[in-house]
Order: structure tokens, then C-alpha cells, then sequence
DNA sequence: TCTGGGGTCCTAGGACCC
DNA sequence: TCTGGGGTCCTAGGACCC
């Protein structure tokens, strides 16, 4: 949990959050290993090819909207020369790991938020020298490791999201801007749609537009009943952070996660039993690993099946949950668990699209809840455990898929489609750029 | 034909108990 | 059998984030 607020006796000390945003990340990682495209329009797709996640500034000004379906797009695409790209999360992860060691050169109060953004904290003394940090943030980062970024500093983690808002969009602040002294911040938020705040979503945005309350600065002027009534205390915590009160500080080690699930959209529709078990087995692989890797164990497993819900044939989803008599991280005994779940909700006739599953009630490894019908197996155990570290160390060296469990299919015909990825170019020995 | 995936948090309301 | 209040626990659904 957070550090707290800090007071004395003159009024609260000055924070300073600074959050640092690569810009147009995937766009920007496909680009660096393909110099030739620095000036064109790049859009990177969604899993299965779906529609654009990411855009370069040349794709944004040739008028490519966020979540454009691509199938829609072709035609665009070509007559734009816009250069499509399938999403590389080995690629896009790596280089991310590589902007937040650089980061951290800067100071070990930091927080790293997501792919592409991470939140770090400076002491107050530093008030006055923020816009010079920015700028070695920037150039720094850039030299290191080719990506562009902006940097926002604020009292608050919100305040800084929105100052890098400026610092993203207004061209003279050369990618760093700050809310924190010296500025009007009330003035600034005037001009901040109310939906451009961190935490207003579409639904409460729509909300708060349809009452008029169009700007940041009318949202954070509400009065605190309101908000707390219409949008819960994370709405209240927000208009907070607005008004200058930090409510969220760095969480420096994220805690495990509480689920894990894995899905894919299919590259074709399934209707089969036998594909959707394969499917359902691939998945629950992958999140085991994920579970493994964070040292935990699974209390059961859902499953999740659903047609396509943007067609007009028929529709039918539904979910099944299997409970573990001991908690497990034992690939093998999940996906018989989380077959048996496939096979209670499948339905015949139907064109599905998308499987899911998903890890529950996660525990710790080592103070697991032993289970009285337990049967003290210690070798059979220790056979396990050796299995799955094999398991997790050959496909972590020699790349996903090198160790399939064979429920999960060979030919895996309901794969999603990737046809325009990048190579692995940082990740894999044999997909290493070339230099002429 | 073709529109992603992986998370967290909050609240209302039902079930159940005393 | 009916009445009422108060408390906890669980779940589904909604909302948000990247």
C-alpha cells in the first residue's frame, strides 16, 4: 500500500510524481529495427489481426482512428502506404524492460505502471530543476534505447498524467511538462476534456458531459457528495488528486496477482468440441506458466466459451468453474479440470469465437492449505515439481512451444492469425537484425 | 469472412444466520 | 407461524486502466 501523506506544521509538503510515456510505443519498436519507415505511417494490430492498437504520428495524421478494424481498413491502408504490422509482444516487452532500467538511473522511487509507462517520485528540493530532469529523461532514453518519450511532473500521479497530456500534444513544450510550481493548474484543466482525465472512463464521462460538466476543472469543483454518490470513492479520489491531495502513491513492488486468465480470439470459427478442447488446453499452459512464475498455486479454474458477438447468428456463451480439492499448479491436472468445464457448457450448432480461462483463488506456494484426504505422496510430488521446471525452462530458452502438452493439438488449425509480425529481433537468437 | 487481451476495484443485492 | 432488525458473506455486474 501506499507511503502515506506527509505533513508538518507549515501545511503539506510538496510531492513531485513524474510519469513518463513512451509515444506510440509498439509504433515506435516496430520502427527502430526498420529506419527506412521513420517518416511513414506505422500502425501496429490487435491480436488475430483485429483492428489498431497503436499508430505513429504519420498514421494519425493520415487519419487512421484508434481501434480501426483492419479488415475495414485495407483499402486505406494501401492507398496510404501505411506499413501494418502484427503486435510482438517478445519485442514490445523486451525494449520496455530496457526504458525502465534507464529510468531507473534517474532514481529508485519508481513505479513501473504498464508497457509503456512508468510513474517515478522526486523530493520536493527538486521543484526547481524539473524541466531540466525531463529534458535528460528524454535525451537519455532516446540515446539508450531509441524510443521516444514525454515526460508530465505533478503533485499528484493524476496531475501528472494530465501534465503529460500537455507535454505529448502541445508542440513547444518539447515533451516535457509540469503542473507542479509556477503554473495556473486551474487554468490548465480548463482546457483538459473531462474524458482526457486518468480514471474517467466513456460511461461516466458521457455521465458527467450530459450534466455539462465538460472539462477537468468542472469535474474537480463538484461537490464531494455527488461524486461519491454517482461514482463511488475511486471518483472522489480523483477529483482529489485534481484539486492537488495525493491519494495514490508508488506502488514499488506489485503484489501477485489475484487471477490469471488467458484467451485468444480464433483465427477461423469453431464449432467442434475437440478444437475447443485444444484451445482450452493450450491456454490453460500458458497461464500455469504465468501462475508458476509468480510462485503461486490456483484454488480452480473457469473456462469460458462465446460466439462471435458481432454477427447475427445465433448466440450462446457460458462459463464453468472446477475447484481444486488442494490448491495446484500442476498443468496437466488444470487442464483435465478445465476440460471437464469445457465439456459441461458446450453446445452443439454454434460458431464460437473465443475461449477463455482463467486462474482463481491464487495462494502463495509455500504456506499452501493442506487438505486432510491428501494422500502424503512426497515422491509422486517431487516428480511433478521437477516436470513442470523443465517444462517452464525449456520453452523460457528455446522459445513458447518447444513443449506442448498433446491435448493442446498439433496442427492447432484455430490459431489466431498473425501475418504481418515483425521478427523476434531482441528476443531471438535467429531473428536477429542483420547489418550490411 | 475479418472488430484484442489481461487485469483491478467497487457496489448492490441476495442468501443466510442469530 | 409470523414479525423485525442487524450482521456477514458471496456473487454478478459495472466501471476503470493499459
Amino acid at each position: 500500500m501506499g507511503r502515506g501523506y506527509l505533513h508538518n506544521s507549515q501545511g503539506r509538503i510538496m510531492r513531485i510524481f513524474a510519469l513518463i510515456d513512451c509515444n506510440n510505443f509498439y509504433a515506435s519498436c516496430e520502427r527502430l529495427f526498420r529506419p527506412a519507415l521513420k517518416n511513414s505511417p506505422v500502425v501496429v494490430l490487435s491480436n488475430n489481426d483485429g483492428c489498431v492498437i497503436a499508430r505513429s504520428q504519420e498514421a494519425k495524421d493520415v487519419g487512421v482512428p484508434m481501434a480501426a478494424p483492419a479488415f475495414k481498413y485495407k483499402d486505406f491502408f494501401l492507398k496510404n502506404n501505411v506499413h501494418v504490422f502484427s503486435s510482438n509482444y517478445a519485442l514490445y516487452g523486451d525494449l520496455s524492460q530496457r526504458v525502465a532500467s534507464t529510468l531507473y538511473t534517474f532514481t529508485p522511487e519508481m513505479e513501473v505502471y504498464s508497457i509503456d509507462e512508468s510513474f517515478l517520485e522526486f523530493p520536493e528540493h527538486k521543484a526547481d530543476e524539473l524541466l531540466k530532469i525531463g529534458m535528460e529523461i528524454r535525451n537519455k532514453v532516446f540515446k539508450w534505447t531509441g524510443i521516444p518519450v514525454s515526460v508530465g511532473f505533478g503533485p499528484t500521479k493524476t496531475l501528472a498524467k494530465a501534465a503529460n497530456r500537455f507535454a505529448k500534444k502541445e508542440n513547444r513544450t518539447n515533451g516535457v511538462f509540469s503542473l507542479c510550481k509556477g503554473v495556473d493548474i486551474d487554468e490548465l484543466l480548463d482546457k483538459v476534456p473531462v474524458t482526457d482525465v486518468w480514471g474517467i472512463g466513456r460511461r461516466h464521462g458521457k455521465k458527467l458531459i450530459d450534466r455539462q460538466v465538460t472539462t477537468a476543472r468542472l469535474f474537480k469543483d463538484l461537490p464531494d457528495l455527488w461524486i461519491k454518490k454517482n461514482m463511488a470513492v475511486t471518483g472522489l479520489h480523483t477529483a482529489l488528486e485534481l484539486r492537488g491531495t495525493p491519494c495514490f502513491s508508488l506502488e514499488d513492488a506489485p503484489p501477485p496477482k489475484k487471477t490469471i486468465s488467458t484467451s485468444r480470439s480464433f483465427g477461423r470459427p469453431v464449432s467442434a468440441l475437440p478444437e475447443l478442447e485444444e484451445s482450452v488446453a493450450a491456454y490453460v499452459s500458458r497461464a500455469a506458466e504465468k501462475l508458476r512464475g509468480q510462485n503461486s498455486l490456483a484454488g480452480g479454474v473457469m473456462v469460458y466459451l462465446t460466439t462471435n458477438r458481432h454477427n447475427t447468428q445465433p448466440q450462446y456463451s457460458n462459463t464453468a468453474t472446477r475447484m481444486f480439492p488442494v490448491a495446484t499448479d500442476y498443468t496437466p491436472e488444470i487442464i483435465s479440470a478445465a476440460i471437464k468445464g469445457i465439456r459441461s457448457i458446450y453446445k452443439e450448432g454454434y460458431k464460437f469465437k473465443k475461449t477463455k480461462v482463467v486462474l482463481l483463488e491464487l495462494s502463495h506456494k509455500y504456506n499452501r492449505q493442506a487438505n486432510l484426504l491428501e494422500l502424503d505422496d512426497k515422491a509422486g510430488k517431487e516428480k511433478k515439481k521437477s516436470l513442470m521446471k523443465l517444462l517452464d525452462t525449456a520453452n523460457k530458452r528455446f522459445g513458447r512451444q518447444t513443449l506442448n502438452y498433446a491435448s493442446e493439438g498439433i496442427s492447432q488449425l484455430w490459431k489466431m492469425n498473425r501475418n504481418f509480425k515483425s521478427p523476434d529481433y531482441t528476443t531471438n537468437w535467429h531473428e536477429l537484425p542483420e547489418i550490411k
